[in-house]
DNA sequence: TTATAGATTGCCT
DNA sequence: GGCAATCTATAAT
């Protein structure tokens, strides 16, 4: 099967300070970017086309609203950090904290594009590989949602909680200089509590953004 | 100690 | 479109 591919030789890690802001700047900038995992030697990565900002005491549905707590602890502490949590008692959601240590706010990620290693993450989703190549609705299988682009990187929060995103260990975010288009933002999903706040950020256009047609029909 | 809701997904009709 | 699966954090006894 072909990857799609990115361009890593001019591809460089985010510094802390990038996420050191309000998380809807953050969420905002961090579209276009990639999402990187090293499984043995080779790369898993997808860019990053939707995402949500959670921001702190003031945001009811941010699970650091009630203050800090054994499972949220990473939030409050300093900027560009993994907070990996287990929700449904099925799947695993990826963010990275934002705002200097003491105050919580995170990023979200909910859909990628994969641009490298997809037979891999094939696998690790636990679907048959099409015989031919691809079509669209296979790969949306594959990273399109929160708790699939955890499942196809491999992440977990035993593994991957507390890792810092910033230096290229074997999960980071790399900037490729590549420009992520027009962004709309929208209500976030699934969410009950200020479920009206406009804290969804994704690339318009683009087909692997979570939702029936979202992204697709909508330019 | 027990109950319940949850930043989801996949399979059912 | 509806709902079960299945764990954890937090609220309620």
């Amino acid at each position: 099967m072909r990857d799609p591919g990115f361009d890593i030789t001019c591809a460089r890690p985010l510094s802390h300070r990038f996420y050191d802001r309000d998380p809807r700047r953050v969420a905002r900038e961090l579209l276009g970017k990639v999402l990187v995992r090293k499984h043995g030697r080779k790369l898993l990565a997808g860019r990053i086309v939707e995402v949500e900002a959670y921001m702190g005491a003031n945001d009811p549905a941010a699970h650091a609203a009630a203050g800090p707590t054994a499972r949220n602890l990473v939030l409050f502490g300093p900027p560009g950090f993994a907070y990996v949590y287990f929700i449904y008692g099925n799947h695993y959601c990826l963010n990275v904290s934002c705002m200097s240590e003491g105050k919580a706010g995170c990023v979200l990620f909910r859909a990628l594009e994969p641009v490298a290693g997809l037979a891999q993450m094939f696998v690790a989703r636990g679907l048959s590989m099409p015989e031919r190549e691809p079509r669209l609705t296979d790969l949306r299988l594959l990273t399109t949602g929160p708790g699939r682009l955890t499942q196809a990187l491999g992440i977990t929060r035993a593994r991957d909680n507390g890792k810092d995103l910033t230096t290229f260990s074997d999960l980071t975010i790399l900037d490729d200089s590549c420009c992520a288009g027009r962004v709309v933002t929208t209500p976030r999903t699934g969410i009950t509590k200020a479920a009206d706040a406009k804290l969804r950020y994704v690339i318009a256009g683009n087909p692997f953004v979570s939702g029936k047609s979202e992204g697709r029909s909508q330019k």
